[in-house]
DNA sequence: AAATTTCTTTACAAATTTATGACATTCATG
DNA sequence: CATGAATGTCATAAATTTGTAAAGAAATTT
Protein backbone atom coordinates (compact mmCIF):
# COMPACT_ATOMS: atom_id res chain seq x y z
CA UNK A 1 0.00 0.00 0.00
CA UNK A 2 1.44 3.63 -1.08
CA UNK A 3 2.70 5.76 1.80
CA UNK A 4 0.53 8.35 2.67
CA UNK A 5 2.28 12.06 3.08
CA UNK A 6 0.74 15.65 4.34
CA UNK A 7 1.91 18.42 2.66
CA UNK A 8 1.20 21.42 5.04
CA UNK A 9 1.62 24.57 2.57
CA UNK A 10 -0.20 27.49 0.84
CA UNK A 11 1.54 28.79 -2.25
CA UNK A 12 -0.36 26.82 -4.74
CA UNK A 13 2.23 26.91 -6.81
CA UNK A 14 4.89 24.91 -4.51
CA UNK A 15 1.69 22.69 -3.77
CA UNK A 16 1.43 21.54 -7.44
CA UNK A 17 5.16 20.96 -7.85
CA UNK A 18 5.68 18.82 -4.69
CA UNK A 19 2.01 16.88 -5.21
CA UNK A 20 3.20 16.32 -8.80
CA UNK A 21 6.51 14.79 -7.58
CA UNK A 22 5.84 12.85 -4.96
CA UNK A 23 2.70 11.21 -6.61
CA UNK A 24 5.20 10.41 -9.29
CA UNK A 25 7.18 8.42 -7.18
CA UNK A 26 4.33 6.24 -5.68
CA UNK A 27 3.42 7.73 -3.01
CA UNK A 28 -0.71 9.09 -1.29
CA UNK A 29 -0.33 12.79 -0.83
CA UNK A 30 -3.18 15.21 0.53
CA UNK A 31 -3.15 19.07 0.26
CA UNK A 32 -4.24 21.59 3.80
CA UNK A 33 -2.92 24.91 2.88
CA UNK A 34 -3.74 25.93 6.65
CA UNK A 35 -3.19 24.36 9.57
CA UNK A 36 -6.68 24.43 10.64
CA UNK A 37 -7.45 21.69 7.99
CA UNK A 38 -4.31 19.98 8.72
CA UNK A 39 -5.55 19.17 11.99
CA UNK A 40 -8.75 17.99 11.42
CA UNK A 41 -7.38 15.62 9.30
CA UNK A 42 -5.01 14.41 11.83
CA UNK A 43 -7.53 13.74 14.16
CA UNK A 44 -8.73 11.31 11.98
CA UNK A 45 -5.82 9.16 10.69
CA UNK A 46 -2.12 10.06 10.45
CA UNK A 47 0.28 10.07 7.65
CA UNK A 48 4.09 8.10 6.99
CA UNK A 49 5.35 11.95 6.71
CA UNK A 50 4.63 15.47 6.28
CA UNK A 51 6.08 17.90 4.92
CA UNK A 52 5.60 21.14 6.59
CA UNK A 53 6.19 24.97 5.74
CA UNK A 54 6.98 27.50 7.92
CA UNK A 55 4.97 30.22 6.58
CA UNK A 56 1.37 29.46 7.11
CA UNK A 57 -1.74 32.20 6.69
CA UNK A 58 -2.96 30.54 10.25
CA UNK A 59 -0.35 29.20 12.10
CA UNK A 60 3.34 29.29 12.24
CA UNK A 61 4.97 25.84 11.20
CA UNK A 62 7.14 25.59 14.22
CA UNK A 63 4.44 25.90 16.49
CA UNK A 64 2.94 23.06 14.67
CA UNK A 65 5.99 21.10 14.96
CA UNK A 66 5.95 21.42 18.63
CA UNK A 67 2.79 20.71 18.99
CA UNK A 68 3.12 17.40 16.94
CA UNK A 69 6.43 16.35 19.04
CA UNK A 70 4.39 16.96 22.27
CA UNK A 71 1.74 14.14 21.57
CA UNK A 72 2.43 11.03 22.13
CA UNK A 73 0.21 10.05 19.07
CA UNK A 74 2.27 12.02 16.48
CA UNK A 75 5.49 11.81 18.01
CA UNK A 76 7.08 9.73 15.67
CA UNK A 77 5.60 11.28 12.32
CA UNK A 78 8.73 12.25 10.46
CA UNK A 79 8.66 15.79 9.87
CA UNK A 80 10.10 17.51 6.84
CA UNK A 81 10.25 21.29 7.28
CA UNK A 82 10.56 23.64 4.00
CA UNK A 83 11.53 27.18 4.92
CA UNK A 84 11.66 30.54 2.34
CA UNK A 85 14.50 31.63 4.74
CA UNK A 86 17.89 30.22 4.13
CA UNK A 87 19.64 31.73 6.97
CA UNK A 88 21.18 29.08 9.19
CA UNK A 89 20.19 30.14 12.62
CA UNK A 90 16.61 29.62 11.03
CA UNK A 91 17.15 26.20 9.36
CA UNK A 92 19.17 24.98 13.61
CA UNK A 93 16.20 26.40 14.80
CA UNK A 94 13.98 23.82 13.25
CA UNK A 95 16.10 21.36 13.15
CA UNK A 96 16.83 21.80 17.06
CA UNK A 97 13.03 21.85 17.89
CA UNK A 98 12.54 18.46 16.15
CA UNK A 99 12.14 18.60 12.75
CA UNK A 100 14.01 15.46 11.53
CA UNK A 101 15.02 17.17 8.36
CA UNK A 102 14.32 20.50 6.10
CA UNK A 103 14.22 22.21 2.61
CA UNK A 104 14.88 25.59 1.79
CA UNK A 105 13.08 27.52 -1.45
CA UNK A 106 13.98 26.95 -4.05
CA UNK A 107 14.45 23.45 -4.01
CA UNK A 108 14.82 20.69 -6.58
CA UNK A 109 12.91 18.10 -7.25
CA UNK A 110 15.14 15.31 -7.15
CA UNK A 111 16.56 16.89 -3.58
CA UNK A 112 12.57 16.57 -2.14
CA UNK A 113 12.22 12.88 -3.42
CA UNK A 114 15.45 12.14 -1.64
CA UNK A 115 14.84 13.24 1.58
CA UNK A 116 11.53 12.01 1.75
CA UNK A 117 12.92 8.56 0.55
CA UNK A 118 15.69 8.75 3.08
CA UNK A 119 13.45 10.00 5.96
CA UNK A 120 10.58 7.41 5.64
CA UNK A 121 13.62 4.28 4.71
CA UNK A 122 14.90 5.37 8.65
CA UNK A 123 10.86 5.67 10.26
CA UNK A 124 9.74 2.13 8.47
CA UNK A 125 13.30 0.55 9.99
CA UNK A 126 12.58 1.19 13.39
CA UNK A 127 8.86 0.59 13.23
CA UNK A 128 7.05 -1.73 11.20
CA UNK A 129 2.82 -0.88 12.36
CA UNK A 130 0.67 -3.45 11.80
CA UNK A 131 -2.32 -1.78 10.73
CA UNK A 132 -5.69 -2.19 8.62
CA UNK A 133 -7.71 0.56 7.71
CA UNK A 134 -10.89 1.00 5.57
CA UNK A 135 -12.43 4.59 5.23
CA UNK A 136 -12.74 5.98 8.42
CA UNK A 137 -11.96 2.30 10.32
CA UNK A 138 -8.35 2.21 11.79
CA UNK A 139 -7.10 -0.93 13.33
CA UNK A 140 -3.67 -1.39 15.22
CA UNK A 141 -3.21 -5.04 15.39
CA UNK A 142 -0.55 -4.23 18.29
CA UNK A 143 -2.21 -2.43 19.96
CA UNK A 144 -5.71 -3.90 19.93
CA UNK A 145 -6.98 -1.00 19.22
CA UNK A 146 -9.87 -0.30 16.85
CA UNK A 147 -10.92 3.50 15.77
CA UNK A 148 -14.03 4.53 14.28
CA UNK A 149 -13.80 8.31 12.76
CA UNK A 150 -11.04 9.12 15.07
CA UNK A 151 -12.82 8.30 18.52
CA UNK A 152 -11.86 4.90 19.83
CA UNK A 153 -13.94 1.92 19.77
CA UNK A 154 -14.48 -0.58 22.59
CA UNK A 155 -14.81 -4.07 21.24
CA UNK A 156 -15.26 -7.36 22.93
CA UNK A 157 -13.01 -10.16 22.12
CA UNK A 158 -15.17 -11.88 19.66
CA UNK A 159 -16.06 -8.65 17.66
CA UNK A 160 -12.41 -7.65 17.46
CA UNK A 161 -11.44 -11.44 15.80
CA UNK A 162 -14.42 -10.80 13.15
CA UNK A 163 -13.62 -7.35 12.59
CA UNK A 164 -9.98 -8.57 12.37
CA UNK A 165 -10.48 -11.24 10.05
CA UNK A 166 -12.98 -8.80 7.57
CA UNK A 167 -10.44 -6.12 7.39
CA UNK A 168 -7.82 -8.85 6.48
CA UNK A 169 -9.52 -9.70 3.70
CA UNK A 170 -11.28 -6.45 2.60
CA UNK A 171 -12.94 -6.77 -1.03
CA UNK A 172 -12.90 -10.92 -0.06
CA UNK A 173 -16.49 -12.88 0.99
CA UNK A 174 -15.67 -14.57 4.11
CA UNK A 175 -17.66 -17.98 4.34
CA UNK A 176 -19.71 -18.48 7.38
CA UNK A 177 -17.73 -21.87 8.18
CA UNK A 178 -14.11 -19.92 7.97
CA UNK A 179 -15.58 -17.69 10.52
CA UNK A 180 -16.77 -20.64 12.82
CA UNK A 181 -13.57 -22.78 12.53
CA UNK A 182 -11.22 -19.65 12.80
CA UNK A 183 -13.12 -17.57 15.73
CA UNK A 184 -15.37 -20.70 17.29
CA UNK A 185 -12.85 -23.27 16.85
CA UNK A 186 -12.56 -26.49 15.12
CA UNK A 187 -15.79 -27.93 14.00
CA UNK A 188 -18.50 -26.04 14.78
CA UNK A 189 -22.25 -28.19 14.52
CA UNK A 190 -25.68 -26.93 14.43
CA UNK A 191 -26.82 -23.92 12.92
CA UNK A 192 -27.32 -21.40 15.10
CA UNK A 193 -28.04 -17.33 14.99
CA UNK A 194 -24.39 -16.50 16.88
CA UNK A 195 -22.46 -15.48 14.20
CA UNK A 196 -25.03 -13.59 12.53
CA UNK A 197 -25.76 -11.69 16.36
CA UNK A 198 -21.52 -10.47 16.41
CA UNK A 199 -22.45 -9.16 12.97
CA UNK A 200 -25.36 -7.23 14.01
CA UNK A 201 -23.62 -5.50 16.43
CA UNK A 202 -20.28 -4.89 15.13
CA UNK A 203 -22.26 -3.00 12.46
CA UNK A 204 -24.08 -1.42 15.12
CA UNK A 205 -21.17 -0.25 16.83
CA UNK A 206 -19.29 0.99 13.43
CA UNK A 207 -22.22 3.44 12.99
CA UNK A 208 -21.72 4.98 9.01
CA UNK A 209 -19.19 2.36 8.73
CA UNK A 210 -21.20 -0.56 9.80
CA UNK A 211 -22.00 -0.31 6.25
CA UNK A 212 -19.40 -1.45 4.75
CA UNK A 213 -19.77 -5.41 5.76
CA UNK A 214 -21.96 -6.63 2.94
CA UNK A 215 -23.98 -9.42 3.59
CA UNK A 216 -23.55 -12.31 0.80
CA UNK A 217 -26.04 -14.45 0.63
CA UNK A 218 -25.35 -18.78 1.24
CA UNK A 219 -21.87 -17.99 1.61
CA UNK A 220 -20.70 -15.06 4.68
CA UNK A 221 -19.62 -11.45 4.70
CA UNK A 222 -17.52 -9.46 3.07
CA UNK A 223 -15.89 -6.22 3.96
CA UNK A 224 -16.59 -3.36 0.89
CA UNK A 225 -14.72 -0.02 0.29
CA UNK B 1 27.44 9.55 28.66
CA UNK B 2 28.41 11.27 25.40
CA UNK B 3 27.55 9.98 22.02
CA UNK B 4 30.11 8.83 19.89
CA UNK B 5 30.69 9.48 16.22
CA UNK B 6 33.10 8.35 13.53
CA UNK B 7 34.13 10.29 11.52
CA UNK B 8 35.56 8.95 7.90
CA UNK B 9 37.68 11.24 6.09
CA UNK B 10 41.14 11.67 4.69
CA UNK B 11 40.98 15.29 3.64
CA UNK B 12 43.33 16.52 7.38
CA UNK B 13 41.93 19.88 7.21
CA UNK B 14 38.10 19.15 6.79
CA UNK B 15 38.40 16.43 9.82
CA UNK B 16 40.08 19.13 11.97
CA UNK B 17 37.22 21.51 11.27
CA UNK B 18 34.19 18.45 11.89
CA UNK B 19 36.42 17.23 15.05
CA UNK B 20 36.62 20.43 16.62
CA UNK B 21 32.97 20.96 16.17
CA UNK B 22 31.63 17.85 16.89
CA UNK B 23 33.24 17.94 20.35
CA UNK B 24 32.53 21.29 20.72
CA UNK B 25 28.75 19.95 20.49
CA UNK B 26 29.24 17.32 23.57
CA UNK B 27 30.15 14.32 21.20
CA UNK B 28 33.00 12.00 20.99
CA UNK B 29 35.07 11.66 17.85
CA UNK B 30 37.09 9.27 16.29
CA UNK B 31 38.59 9.68 12.96
CA UNK B 32 39.84 7.29 10.81
CA UNK B 33 41.54 8.38 7.26
CA UNK B 34 41.12 5.18 5.38
CA UNK B 35 38.37 2.53 5.21
CA UNK B 36 40.65 -0.17 6.45
CA UNK B 37 40.95 1.55 9.87
CA UNK B 38 37.25 2.16 10.14
CA UNK B 39 36.80 -1.64 9.52
CA UNK B 40 38.49 -2.66 11.69
CA UNK B 41 37.31 -0.25 14.76
CA UNK B 42 33.87 -1.19 13.93
CA UNK B 43 35.00 -4.84 14.83
CA UNK B 44 35.25 -3.81 17.84
CA UNK B 45 33.11 -1.16 18.88
CA UNK B 46 29.79 0.94 17.01
CA UNK B 47 29.59 4.40 17.56
CA UNK B 48 26.30 5.98 17.49
CA UNK B 49 26.69 7.52 14.51
CA UNK B 50 28.84 7.81 11.36
CA UNK B 51 29.89 11.14 9.46
CA UNK B 52 31.31 9.19 5.81
CA UNK B 53 33.39 10.77 2.66
CA UNK B 54 32.26 9.75 -0.26
CA UNK B 55 36.20 9.89 -1.71
CA UNK B 56 38.40 7.56 0.33
CA UNK B 57 42.15 5.98 -0.69
CA UNK B 58 41.08 2.57 -0.56
CA UNK B 59 37.60 2.12 -1.00
CA UNK B 60 34.90 4.21 -2.31
CA UNK B 61 32.10 5.89 0.30
CA UNK B 62 29.31 4.08 -1.85
CA UNK B 63 30.44 0.83 -1.17
CA UNK B 64 31.07 1.27 2.51
CA UNK B 65 27.37 1.93 3.10
CA UNK B 66 26.32 -0.89 1.14
CA UNK B 67 28.72 -3.18 3.19
CA UNK B 68 27.52 -1.04 6.90
CA UNK B 69 23.67 -1.53 5.27
CA UNK B 70 23.93 -5.29 4.80
CA UNK B 71 24.97 -6.14 8.10
CA UNK B 72 22.41 -6.56 10.85
CA UNK B 73 24.75 -4.86 13.29
CA UNK B 74 25.90 -2.21 11.60
CA UNK B 75 22.25 -1.79 9.51
CA UNK B 76 20.56 0.86 12.25
CA UNK B 77 23.07 3.34 12.41
CA UNK B 78 22.86 6.05 11.08
CA UNK B 79 24.69 7.38 8.21
CA UNK B 80 25.41 10.59 7.35
CA UNK B 81 27.26 10.99 3.94
CA UNK B 82 30.13 13.64 3.27
CA UNK B 83 30.49 14.48 -0.94
CA UNK B 84 32.74 17.28 -2.53
CA UNK B 85 30.13 16.62 -5.97
CA UNK B 86 27.50 18.42 -5.61
CA UNK B 87 25.40 17.49 -8.56
CA UNK B 88 21.85 16.21 -7.88
CA UNK B 89 22.32 12.88 -8.81
CA UNK B 90 25.24 12.17 -6.52
CA UNK B 91 22.84 13.14 -3.62
CA UNK B 92 20.38 10.56 -4.84
CA UNK B 93 22.55 7.93 -5.11
CA UNK B 94 24.01 8.27 -1.72
CA UNK B 95 20.20 8.31 -0.23
CA UNK B 96 19.19 5.50 -2.19
CA UNK B 97 21.57 3.14 -1.26
CA UNK B 98 20.84 3.77 2.28
CA UNK B 99 22.19 6.92 3.97
CA UNK B 100 19.86 9.17 6.49
CA UNK B 101 21.40 12.27 5.12
CA UNK B 102 24.16 13.96 3.20
CA UNK B 103 26.41 17.16 3.42
CA UNK B 104 28.06 19.31 0.21
CA UNK B 105 31.24 20.36 0.95
CA UNK B 106 31.85 22.69 1.53
CA UNK B 107 29.39 23.04 4.34
CA UNK B 108 28.53 25.37 7.64
CA UNK B 109 29.91 23.92 10.63
CA UNK B 110 26.16 24.74 12.42
CA UNK B 111 24.72 22.72 9.17
CA UNK B 112 26.84 19.87 10.16
CA UNK B 113 25.89 20.15 14.09
CA UNK B 114 22.03 20.60 12.76
CA UNK B 115 22.15 17.48 10.58
CA UNK B 116 23.67 15.34 13.38
CA UNK B 117 21.69 16.23 16.33
CA UNK B 118 18.85 15.63 13.80
CA UNK B 119 19.68 12.00 13.09
CA UNK B 120 20.60 11.63 16.76
CA UNK B 121 17.33 12.49 17.73
CA UNK B 122 15.76 10.25 15.08
CA UNK B 123 17.35 7.26 15.72
CA UNK B 124 17.33 7.37 19.56
CA UNK B 125 14.02 8.52 20.25
CA UNK B 126 12.89 4.89 18.79
CA UNK B 127 15.33 3.23 20.92
CA UNK B 128 15.07 3.44 24.91
CA UNK B 129 13.20 6.35 26.88
CA UNK B 130 15.24 6.14 30.89
CA UNK B 131 12.21 8.44 32.11
CA UNK B 132 8.49 7.57 31.35
CA UNK B 133 6.04 9.98 31.91
CA UNK B 134 1.95 9.58 31.83
CA UNK B 135 -0.36 12.52 33.32
CA UNK B 136 0.78 12.43 37.03
CA UNK B 137 2.55 8.65 36.78
CA UNK B 138 6.74 9.99 36.22
CA UNK B 139 9.08 6.73 36.39
CA UNK B 140 13.04 7.02 36.47
CA UNK B 141 14.32 3.75 34.89
CA UNK B 142 18.00 4.88 35.76
CA UNK B 143 17.69 4.96 39.42
CA UNK B 144 14.34 3.04 39.77
CA UNK B 145 12.18 5.66 40.83
CA UNK B 146 8.42 6.21 40.69
CA UNK B 147 6.81 9.89 41.44
CA UNK B 148 2.85 9.79 41.71
CA UNK B 149 1.58 13.46 42.10
CA UNK B 150 4.87 14.25 43.28
CA UNK B 151 5.50 11.92 45.78
CA UNK B 152 7.60 9.45 46.05
CA UNK B 153 5.71 5.82 45.69
CA UNK B 154 7.49 2.69 46.31
CA UNK B 155 6.94 -0.52 44.82
CA UNK B 156 7.73 -3.63 45.27
CA UNK B 157 9.53 -5.36 42.66
CA UNK B 158 6.99 -6.89 40.48
CA UNK B 159 4.84 -4.18 40.94
CA UNK B 160 7.87 -2.02 39.10
CA UNK B 161 8.00 -4.47 36.38
CA UNK B 162 4.41 -4.81 35.86
CA UNK B 163 4.22 -0.76 35.99
CA UNK B 164 7.20 -0.54 33.51
CA UNK B 165 5.78 -2.76 30.78
CA UNK B 166 2.55 -1.06 30.80
CA UNK B 167 4.67 2.25 30.96
CA UNK B 168 6.78 1.36 28.02
CA UNK B 169 3.56 0.40 25.97
CA UNK B 170 1.48 3.49 26.75
CA UNK B 171 -1.97 2.51 24.57
CA UNK B 172 -1.10 -0.30 23.90
CA UNK B 173 -2.36 -3.68 25.50
CA UNK B 174 0.15 -6.43 26.66
CA UNK B 175 -1.40 -10.21 26.79
CA UNK B 176 -1.39 -11.85 29.93
CA UNK B 177 1.08 -14.05 28.54
CA UNK B 178 3.25 -11.81 27.84
CA UNK B 179 3.26 -9.92 31.48
CA UNK B 180 3.58 -13.65 32.99
CA UNK B 181 6.67 -15.06 30.29
CA UNK B 182 8.69 -11.78 30.93
CA UNK B 183 8.11 -11.23 34.69
CA UNK B 184 7.94 -14.38 35.62
CA UNK B 185 10.04 -16.33 32.98
CA UNK B 186 9.40 -18.87 30.40
CA UNK B 187 6.38 -20.80 30.36
CA UNK B 188 4.33 -20.24 33.43
CA UNK B 189 1.40 -22.86 33.54
CA UNK B 190 -1.96 -23.00 35.09
CA UNK B 191 -4.63 -20.63 35.93
CA UNK B 192 -4.02 -18.07 38.80
CA UNK B 193 -5.37 -14.81 39.90
CA UNK B 194 -1.21 -13.86 40.52
CA UNK B 195 -1.46 -11.11 37.46
CA UNK B 196 -4.93 -9.54 38.27
CA UNK B 197 -3.73 -9.31 41.99
CA UNK B 198 -0.67 -7.47 41.07
CA UNK B 199 -2.61 -5.11 39.43
CA UNK B 200 -4.95 -4.32 41.85
CA UNK B 201 -2.62 -3.11 44.15
CA UNK B 202 -0.55 -1.45 41.61
CA UNK B 203 -3.92 0.36 40.79
CA UNK B 204 -4.30 0.93 44.35
CA UNK B 205 -1.18 2.43 44.96
CA UNK B 206 -1.34 4.83 41.83
CA UNK B 207 -4.33 6.35 43.64
CA UNK B 208 -6.35 8.20 41.16
CA UNK B 209 -3.69 7.71 38.38
CA UNK B 210 -4.83 3.85 38.56
CA UNK B 211 -7.48 4.02 36.69
CA UNK B 212 -4.77 4.39 33.63
CA UNK B 213 -4.37 1.01 33.62
CA UNK B 214 -7.43 -0.08 31.51
CA UNK B 215 -8.65 -4.58 31.30
CA UNK B 216 -8.84 -6.00 28.19
CA UNK B 217 -10.86 -8.25 28.16
CA UNK B 218 -9.79 -11.90 27.08
CA UNK B 219 -6.26 -10.07 26.22
CA UNK B 220 -4.65 -8.36 29.11
CA UNK B 221 -3.97 -4.61 30.14
CA UNK B 222 -3.00 -1.26 28.73
CA UNK B 223 -2.13 1.96 29.96
CA UNK B 224 -3.96 4.55 28.63
CA UNK B 225 -4.05 8.64 28.62
C1' DA C 1 14.81 -17.87 64.62
C1' DA C 2 11.36 -14.37 64.74
C1' DA C 3 9.35 -10.72 62.43
C1' DT C 4 8.24 -8.47 58.40
C1' DT C 5 7.41 -8.05 53.77
C1' DT C 6 6.29 -9.85 49.41
C1' DC C 7 4.23 -13.22 46.59
C1' DT C 8 0.96 -16.92 45.42
C1' DT C 9 -3.14 -19.47 45.89
C1' DT C 10 -7.91 -20.43 46.86
C1' DA C 11 -12.55 -19.61 46.85
C1' DC C 12 -16.00 -16.81 45.79
C1' DA C 13 -18.26 -12.43 44.03
C1' DA C 14 -18.93 -9.28 40.39
C1' DA C 15 -18.82 -7.93 35.86
C1' DT C 16 -18.98 -8.77 31.17
C1' DT C 17 -19.29 -11.43 27.19
C1' DT C 18 -21.38 -14.95 24.52
C1' DA C 19 -24.85 -18.37 23.07
C1' DT C 20 -29.47 -19.65 22.25
C1' DG C 21 -34.08 -20.24 20.60
C1' DA C 22 -38.23 -18.00 19.24
C1' DC C 23 -39.79 -15.02 16.04
C1' DA C 24 -39.46 -11.33 12.30
C1' DT C 25 -37.74 -10.00 8.03
C1' DT C 26 -35.59 -10.31 3.61
C1' DC C 27 -34.46 -12.43 -0.65
C1' DA C 28 -34.40 -15.35 -4.77
C1' DT C 29 -37.22 -18.15 -7.42
C1' DG C 30 -40.76 -20.55 -9.64
C1' DC D 1 -46.93 -13.05 -5.20
C1' DA D 2 -46.45 -17.13 -2.60
C1' DT D 3 -42.93 -19.95 -0.75
C1' DG D 4 -39.02 -21.67 1.56
C1' DA D 5 -34.52 -20.81 2.88
C1' DA D 6 -31.33 -17.62 4.72
C1' DT D 7 -30.43 -13.83 7.56
C1' DG D 8 -31.69 -10.18 11.17
C1' DT D 9 -33.37 -9.10 15.82
C1' DC D 10 -34.44 -9.61 20.61
C1' DA D 11 -34.54 -10.87 25.49
C1' DT D 12 -32.46 -13.66 28.53
C1' DA D 13 -29.86 -17.54 30.31
C1' DA D 14 -25.34 -19.51 30.43
C1' DA D 15 -20.54 -19.25 30.31
C1' DT D 16 -16.39 -16.93 30.79
C1' DT D 17 -13.33 -13.68 32.58
C1' DT D 18 -11.78 -10.55 35.95
C1' DG D 19 -11.88 -8.46 40.74
C1' DT D 20 -11.41 -9.09 45.70
C1' DA D 21 -10.41 -10.72 50.24
C1' DA D 22 -8.18 -13.65 53.16
C1' DA D 23 -4.96 -17.03 54.26
C1' DG D 24 -0.91 -19.58 53.49
C1' DA D 25 4.14 -19.78 51.32
C1' DA D 26 8.20 -17.91 50.35
C1' DA D 27 11.59 -14.68 50.69
C1' DT D 28 13.88 -11.03 53.13
C1' DT D 29 15.18 -8.44 57.07
C1' DT D 30 15.98 -7.86 61.88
Amino acid sequence: MALLIYVVEDDRNICEIESYALKNNGYKVEIFPNAESFYEKMEQHKPDLILLDVMLPDEDGFHILQKLRSNRETRDIPVLMVTAKSTEIDKVRGLDMGADDYLTKPFGVMELISRVKALLRRSHRSVQQNELVLDGIYMNLDNHVVNVNGEVLELTYKEYELCRMLMQNIGNAIPREKFMTRIWGADYEGESRTLDMHIKTLRKKLGDQGSHIKTVRNVGYRMEE
